[in-house]
Formats: C-alpha cells, sequence, structure tokens
DNA sequence: CGCAGCGCCTGAAGGC
DNA sequence: TGCCTTCAGGCGCTGC
C-alpha cells in the first residue's frame, strides 16, 4: 500500500526519466477510474511532484496529470506495450519509445486529467493537509486540528486533513514511537509534538529506505523498499514491544488493523 | 458541513 | 484437491 515515502520513491527515479518527453500515444482500461489518461496525448511532461500519496505531473497544456496507485498500483516502463497482464490500467508511449505502464490488480488507484491546480473531482486532494516534510506541517496547528474533531487520532491522520500522506503502515509506526494511544480521541499538546515529529521521522525514514514492501508495492526499478525490515509496530501483534516487552496488541479502527502496545502507548 | 457507513476490487491464505 | 470464507485497505460516494 503505497504511502508517502513509497509514492515519492517512485517519483524520484520517475521524474528524470519522462520529464521533457512528449506523449505521442496513451491508453486505458476501460474504466472512468483510468480513462483520462487519454487525454494527455500529444502533451509534454514539464514536472513530476508529489502531495501526499498523489504523483502530479505538470503537463505543458496547462493540466495535470494526476495519479492514486491506491492499494496494488504499480508503475514501470516498458520497451514495449505488456500484452500480458490483465491488469494494466493505463500506458502512455513516449517520444523515445519507451512506454510507461500503469498495472493495478484491485483498481483502486486513479488516474485523472485536470486543469492546473484544481483538483475539485479529487476531494481529498483538494482538502488535503499540509506535507509533512515541509514547513507548512506546524505542531501547533497540527495539535488544534486533532483536537477539533473528536474522531480517533488515528482515523483523522487517515483522513489526510491533518497532515498529508501517512497511511496505515506509517500511522501505526509514528503513534508507537510518539506513545500515542491511536483510539485517543484527544491529544495533549506534548503527544501531538512527539506525534508531529515522529511522523517525519518514520516518513523520512521510509524514503531513506525506499518504500516498505509488504505485497504488491516496487520502486520504479522493479526492486523492493527496504522498510518492511525495520518496522517496530505494523504488523507485530503478539510480539514484544521494543520498549517495554509488552506483547503488541492488535484491533480493528475504521475496519484497518491497528496495532499498538496496551502499555506505553498511554497518550 | 462533518462524518459514519458502505462499496469497490482480487489474490492469498486458512479452514474443512 | 478444491471449494468456500476471510482478510488486506485508500478513497469516493451517499445520506443523516
Amino acid at each position: 500500500m503505497p504511502e508517502l515515502p513509497e509514492v515519492e520513491t517512485i517519483r524520484r527515479a520517475l521524474a528524470p526519466r519522462i520529464v521533457g518527453r512528449m506523449i505521442v500515444d496513451a491508453g486505458a482500461f476501460a474504466s472512468a477510474k483510468f480513462t483520462d489518461a487519454e487525454l494527455t496525448r500529444g502533451a509534454t511532461f514539464e514536472a513530476v511532484d508529489r502531495r501526499g500519496k498523489y504523483l502530479i505531473a505538470r503537463l505543458d497544456t496547462a493540466k495535470d496529470l494526476v495519479v492514486h496507485l491506491g492499494m496494488t498500483g504499480v508503475l514501470r516502463t516498458a520497451d514495449q506495450r505488456s500484452t500480458n497482464d490483465k491488469f494494466l490500467r493505463a500506458w502512455w508511449h513516449l517520444d523515445d519509445g519507451m512506454f510507461l505502464e500503469f498495472s493495478d490488480v484491485r483498481r483502486f488507484g486513479r488516474v485523472a486529467v485536470v486543469a492546473n491546480g484544481h483538483y475539485e473531482q479529487l476531494p481529498t486532494l483538494h482538502a488535503l493537509g499540509p506535507e509533512p516534510l515541509s514547513n507548512d506541517f506546524d505542531a501547533s496547528v497540527f495539535h488544534r486540528a486533532l483536537n477539533a474533531s473528536n474522531r480517533a487520532i488515528k482515523t483523522q491522520l487517515l483522513s489526510q486533513r491533518p497532515v498529508a500522506g501517512v497511511g496505515n503502515i506509517y500511522a501505526d509506526e509514528a503513534c508507537w514511537i510518539a506513545r500515542v494511544r491511536p483510539q485517543a480521541r484527544t491529544i495533549t499538546k506534548p503527544g501531538a509534538t512527539r506525534l508531529h515529529t515522529a511522523i517525519r521521522e518514520v516518513l523520512e525514514d521510509g524514503i531513506r529506505r525506499k518504500g516498505t514492501t509488504l505485497r504488491d508495492y516496487r520502486t520504479f526499478d522493479g526492486n523492493y523498499g527496504e522498510n518492511q525490515h525495520h518496522l517496530r509496530c505494523y504488523g507485530r501483534a503478539g510480539e514484544p514491544c521494543d520498549r517495554c516487552a509488552t506483547i503488541l496488541r492488535k484491533t480493528v479502527l475504521d475496519a484497518r488493523t491497528t496495532t499498538f502496545c496496551p502499555v506505553c502507548q498511554r497518550s
């Protein structure tokens, strides 16, 4: 499940391969989630940016190609268009002969072409919180945002509103590092400050390790990330807490598996 | 307008 | 072996 570190890792490898390239042809799987890809024919890539988990390629046609990888989306290059991938959802043929392909088993991903900066038809992107690794991410604002709602802290992180780019894995990791209970509905100022720091830490570590590969995620070169070998909390229910040796517990929060330490994540 | 609840998807894994 | 059930979960949509 690509979150910010995975998408940023892909962006860094993707950008130098496609910026300056013109799209000779493009096609898509017959679903409204992907057919926008065809609207990029004839355009040239000017830049590849990222907001949260969204890749945003700026085109010279004053439009943005927005790609969300969903749960199982993979971007890759090919010399020839794949004919044996039944999960190919969109493809772009570039003027240097390369094919850029978007494969996505579960179709939770999405491709959209919109006027530059106009994300109204992508509500989560439109209302996206601050970039966690930028100066826009402020601990005091974050504290107030979390306490402005009565929803669980982790629920709010996953909503992408108080901060962008955090998904289930990095939410569990950040809450564990910050000693914040994911189910808590309020958070103290020190707790929010710890969480603010922890979010930056887990995302930076994730980028440094080129992402977390649990099953489907691959870097743009097709390799595994490395961060899955460094998880402190996610997926470790039943194992002892690295900090206090209490057995980590699993619960379900908003239909998502949540792992936490019942002793040292007090919040 | 915020948000709870649900549906979308399909392969892997486990039970029998 | 094979059928069935459960699980994984980000996000858009609906309706209260």
